[in-house]
DNA sequence: CCAATTGTTCAATAACTTTTGAACTAAGGA
DNA sequence: TCCTTAGTTCAAAAGTTATTGAACAATTGG
């Protein structure tokens, strides 16, 4: 069983910028992005929203050909299109990882990142 | 007269990210950068939407901190807010205009670029 | 002053997006 | 088989965005 992904050449610029430039996919793929190689399933995604509301936003994400998403018995596992997104947006995804990860309003997966003083 | 612009620090990387989905201003940036250096009016995108279009579509992207607008007489001069970009969000302007400029999909400003055969 | 040029504002509308809960499906373990 | 786990689908509600035309405002040249 596979779901419905775009061939990278069917990813086109202004649709990965408007799915990215919602909070809660940037979270997500922030998230991916420090995973890389780690595939993870929808429930690690939970402290950003509602099954139901993830299920959307994932689904959003795949269908733009931002993530891919593997059925593996009742599980989903999500990965980046990191190299169909290098080569057809070279810096592109460096850039915005990079970005989200100083953006302090962005929500979070796991624990809320305390700066801890010595 | 001034018009409001968001200091560079307010600049919102998903802001950035959702203004710029839209083709219309994405058109609009890409051109800008085309011509960097040189003002634009808003009479020079009239190709990409109605005057009233513009106008709203313009709006959009000062607020957001992607344009700067100075009033000069009865014209709009329009700039990229490239330095503020640039220092906010390294990387990210020029691989999205690289990216756009590759983009056959996209709306353009002035001739639709023919390719001409020798 | 008058008219033209530049662009904005407003209200209306159509279309899309996000979020929700309830109901559902499919696989896996006891 | 029955229950649990993992995630989807559906319909509804609420909110946001894009586009339009008509009316408006401000500056400038004649």
């Amino acid at each position: 069983m596979t779901l419905p992904h775009p061939t990278a050449d069917q990813i086109s610029l202004p649709n990965v910028l408007a799915v990215l430039g919602d909070p809660t996919r940037l979270a997500i793929v922030r998230y991916l992005a420090s995973k890389e190689g780690v595939p993870l399933n929808c429930g690690q995604f939970l402290d950003l929203g509602s099954k139901t509301n993830l299920s959307y936003h994932l689904a959003k994400l795949r269908e733009t050909g931002i993530t891919r998403t593997e059925v593996v018995g009742t599980s989903r596992l999500i990965t980046l299109r990191r190299d169909d997104l290098d080569r057809r947006f070279p810096g592109l995804l460096d850039s915005i990882i990079a970005a989200a990860g100083e953006d302090t309003a962005l929500p979070t997966v796991g624990a809320p990142e305390i700066e801890v003083r010595a």
